[in-house]
RNA sequence: GGCGCGAUAGCUCAGCUGGUUAGAGCGCAUGAUUCAUAAUCAUGAGGUCCCCAGUUCAAUCCUGGGUCGCGCUACCA
């Protein structure tokens, strides 16, 4: 049914650089990629795998000055962790390098730059924030202001970090530039838009109708996009950090992150193979995957293949495996909040146990829906999975082998009915884990795999060698030569989830790594052959390791709610009297109210201000319903500029108090007014 | 509000094309066992397959409606 493919270039998520890696990131792409990877390998297929660092783009500009460093010296140093600690985690990257490197400057600016001789882009000019101060654009992280929807001060102008909305810029109360502090102004600026609406029809086809066979969530996301129409996609920025826009006139402007980031794939790959990285990236025979988290779907299913499709010979993306994400411990993991578990930190508190969280993570991996993670969980796993099933069953093989052995390989005699069954079932096993791995179900193929272990914990209990011995030590022998190819083929099962005990073991057997197709046979070791010194596959994880890593969340809890506690604004600057006496602040009553359709959180009211009756919107139908205030007296500013809101003209603004949380009260008089009254 | 994804045993999850006695691992109970890191093996208890309607000879599965959770998106002068 499948193709067949010559080569595979596998490629994961480029990780951005202004943090370390986290549980998340390697439970939605990492592990899953390298288990494909090191499973292709294993059948000597011809394959690269592809990652590094993405590290342009707004926050790492804003973290660089806060920490008062240059953008090079962020990315350096995350960089460097997140290389560091993916070597040491088995990850088998073929290379990792990243995207402030020449290579990929290089391959950046000439993607644009044919995209744009071939009039691919369209050229747009639009109003944006500019600090004349500073005399630069403002990106949208590099807007501050008040948040409209939570009132939090210091509000990013795509987001507010403290009620999580999705905002921008020109949303912000009172911006003001995070450069300078000045307030900033519009200016007309150009930019390069990808018209992917000229693109829909055919990634229409090529996704909704040729790859059916993608992930459910990755393709019902791509419909979504699909069905809402495609806009032209910005794909320059104003920001002097990142590729440069290759163009006369466009002093002061990079390529926006998006667009630059998964170039990194293609720069990465002639890094590694400079002579022949054409093959990879536009022969029809080379199968290329990209492993990613969900948030990334639309740019590696639409923005990434239309990019491509644009520039003309290269390949698409055969399959576009996406995670959902992981919690910790019930929580959103996040970065900026530190609710994470970090790999150098796991590394280094746990040494040599590597292959635990890869085996918890690959177990409890998000495949289908949001996971959880939490201590006990993984403890469990590894106590009574990884310990007692699969670690004790090598260990009951090994110290047999060495009691009534002395340690060589027994020979096989004649085999019975059920030796023939146990055996039998090594194939089935395979070709489960086969199934299960080139349809990217890694939870079900790692299950399997436990399933051969189980399987040899089975044949002994069944057998009973250690009553044998007393009476038909030809019997144990052959018993214990089929344990230990059990545990030999155990090796080639694991090797693509568990590197790090799949060598273990084999050092316990004292015998070579094996290809994927010696799987299944039952004379990897040959009798007379000499174990290695039996070790333990698997340390029992103890409660106090757990309670540690509970406490040091607990602890991050509590910072987080320490720091979160004066939630009470700073008092704005002085105004004159005569600033306040301009505005026009009534008591007025509430005539009628409705919910504005097709909205949460809009009422649309009529109300009688003495001075007339009129319209206004107004924000609060989470607080109070139509029924609500129908008939109350509230404060209105009815001198504020009128505005358009879902289409209704809202005449006024209702004085609300807000809390911390956001939650809104309305402004009453203490007793009842005339409608009209003046506030002051 | 729109869109996408999900809801199955105490917990974590399978169930891929309507027909199965609805499954697995962990946990729990009972028994067996002692080679093994108190590990293993067997047996068992445990289910309103989120709710309501419909299609069908037959629905966990398909359709429509609803509830809850997560994500994207719109609105808060």
């Amino acid at each position: 049914m499948s193709k067949t493919f010559k080569r595979h270039l596998i490629t994961a998520a480029l990780p951005y650089a202004n943090g370390p890696v986290h549980i998340g990131h390697l439970a939605g792409v990492y592990i899953p990629a390298d288990i494909y990877v090191r499973y292709l390998r294993m059948q000597n297929k011809d394959v690269k795998f592809i990652c590094g660092s993405d590290e342009h783009g707004v926050p790492i500009t804003i973290k660089a000055r806060q920490l008062g460093v240059s953008p090079q010296d962020v990315v350096d140093k995350y960089h460097g962790i997140i290389k560091d600690a993916f070597s040491r985690f088995g990850i088998s990257f073929d290379i990792y390098s990243r995207t402030s490197s020449k290579t990929h400057h290089k391959t950046a600016a000439d993607f644009f730059r044919k995209l744009y001789d071939e009039g691919q882009f369209i050229e747009k000019s639009s109003e944006q924030y500019y600090d004349e101060e500073a005399q630069q654009f403002l990106a949208d992280r590099y807007i501050v202001g008040t948040c409209p929807k939570c009132g939090a001060e210091n509000a990013y102008g795509d987001q507010c970090e403290k009620c999580g909305s999705t905002l921008s810029p020109n949303e912000l109360i009172n911006p003001r530039s995070a450069i300078s502090g000045s307030k900033p102004v519009m200016r007309e600026t150009k930019h390069w838009y990808l018209p992917l609406d000229q693109h829909e029809e055919w990634l229409r086809k090529w996704i909704l109708e040729d790859h059916k066979e993608w992930k459910v969530n990755v393709y019902g996301q791509c419909k979504s996009w699909l069905d809402g129409g495609l806009q032209p996609r910005a794909v320059s920025r104003d920001l002097d950090w990142g590729v440069p826009v290759p163009v006369e006139g466009a002093e002061g402007k990079v390529l926006y992150v998006w667009f630059d980031a998964p170039i990194g794939y293609i720069s990465n790959t002639i890094e590694l193979l400079p002579n022949e990285w054409q093959t990879w990236w536009k022969d029809e025979n080379t199968e290329m995957v990209h492993f990613i988290g969900k948030d990334n779907i639309v740019f590696h299913c639409i923005v990434f293949p239309a990019m491509l499709k644009a520039h003309g010979d290269y390949i698409l993306p055969e399959n576009v495996p996406a995670n959902e994400f992981l919690n910790l411990e019930g929580d959103k993991i996040s970065t900026s909040r530190n609710w994470a578990v970090w790999l150098h930190e796991y590394l280094d508190e746990f040494p040599n146990q590597e292959d635990v969280l890869r085996y918890v993570l690959c177990a409890n991996a998000p495949e289908t829906k949001d996971n959880d993670f939490t201590w006990k969980d993984f403890q469990t796993r590894n106590n009574s999975e990884l310990v007692a099933v699969f670690g004790n069953f090598v260990n009951r093989a090994a110290v047999l082998t060495q009691k009534y052995f002395e340690g060589k390989v027994p020979a096989c005699a004649e085999l019975n009915d059920y030796d023939k069954e146990v055996l039998a079932e090594i194939p089935l096993i395979k070709q489960r884990l086969e199934e299960s791995l080139s349809s990217y179900r890694f939870r079900e193929a790692l299950k399997e795999a436990m399933n051969l272990a189980r399987l040899g914990n089975k044949y002994l209990a069944d057998t009973e060698p250690w009553k044998l011995a007393k009476t038909d030590m030809g019997r144990v022998a052959t018993i214990l030569n089929i344990s230990l190819q059990i545990c030999a083929n155990l090796g080639v099962a694991f090797e693509p989830f568990l590197p790090f005990s799949a060598a273990k073991l084999n050092r316990m057997l004292n015998t070579e790594a094996k290809r994927w197709s010696d799987f299944g046979r039952t004379d990897l070791l040959s009798s007379g052959h000499l174990l290695g010194e039996p070790e333990l596959l698997f340390a029992k994880v103890e409660d106090e390791a757990i309670e540690k890593q509970l406490k040091k969340l607990h602890d991050t809890k509590l910072a987080n709610t320490a720091t979160q506690k004066p939630v009470v604004e700073p008092q704005k600057a002085s105004v004159t009297f005569d600033e306040f006496g301009k505005m026009d602040i009534r008591t007025v009553t509430v005539l009628e109210a409705e919910r504005v359709p097709k909205t949460d959180k809009l009422l649309k009211l009529k109300i009688d201000t003495g001075v007339d009756v009129r319209t206004i919107v107004s924000g609060i139908a989470e607080y109070y319903s139509p029924e609500d205030m129908v008939g109350k007296q509230v404060c209105v500013l009815i001198n504020l500029e009128p505005r358009k809101i879902k289409g209704i003209e809202s005449q006024g603004m209702i004085m609300m108090a807000k809390g911390a949380d956001g939650k809104m009260c309305l402004i009453q008089p203490s007793e009842g007014m005339v409608n009209g009254a003046t506030i002051s």
